[in-house]
DNA sequence: TGTTCGTTTCCATAAGTCTCGAAATATGCG
DNA sequence: CGCATATTTCGAGACTTATGGAAACGAACA
């Protein structure tokens, strides 16, 4: 995600939707492995059509990514992403001055189950 | 702020918008002096009318508060607030694991210009 | 190849948001 | 009190978003 204000409007944008955020908030959690669409849609109570349209808007902003596996589209979320948005709203905290780390989700830890080591 | 999902919804949502995210990061970087409403108007180069239903837009998502200072309204960020939300984007990070600081921008720190003492 | 399953696209409707001019509301000054 | 200043509220128009049913699409399995 490039971290202009106008992609960090689209990626806060994303996120301010209850269905969306609590689906975010899904795919953070479960990491690498990611959730079928159809999963998401049961889970979430809404049509798979609304899904869709959710799936589609987070996917623009960047902050989710679709993969295959078999007859199911798996999402996973974009932890880069998340990490710039905090990292973007942290970075003009408090004047500019430093008083935030700059990544404290690294790529790495797309594993969320076990310690980040790696 | 509370940190429950509906409010986080609303607070993404009030800064997901190009006026109030800029608004918002001025206030962020003003720190206890604030900004009159006036002087946002002219800095962002929108109506008085307009801003106002920003403003009221921020203040209903707790983000940012108001004070008099003579005819002047006076607008400042809510730091606690900024803090509640980035550090609820974070708690979910990893899928719960630690690996986030709590509270990177204290109260204390809204006196951005000189270093966090009081 | 045909069928099934998972997902998306299309469509319409309902609801919300952004914008700004004009009028109304406070505050302060003389 | 009356006038000037600062900001908000009101009202209307254009635009965007959320929702879900029905149909279309695509991949995989037999």
């Amino acid at each position: 995600m490039e971290t202009n204000t106008e992609s960090i409007v689209e990626a806060l944008g994303a996120l301010a939707q209850e269905n969306r955020l609590t689906l975010f908030r899904m795919l953070i959690q479960a990491g690498n492995a990611g959730l079928a669409a159809g999963a998401i849609a049961q889970a979430l109570g809404i049509p798979n059509s609304s899904l869709s349209f959710h799936l589609a808007h987070l996917t623009r902003a960047g902050l989710i990514r679709q993969r295959r596996d078999g007859r199911s589209l798996i999402y996973t979320a974009d932890y880069e992403a998340m990490n710039a948005l905090v990292g973007f709203l942290m970075e003009n905290c408090c004047g500019g001055a430093a008083c935030a780390p700059e990544a404290p989700c690294g790529e790495d830890a797309a594993q969320p189950q076990r310690k980040v080591s790696a």
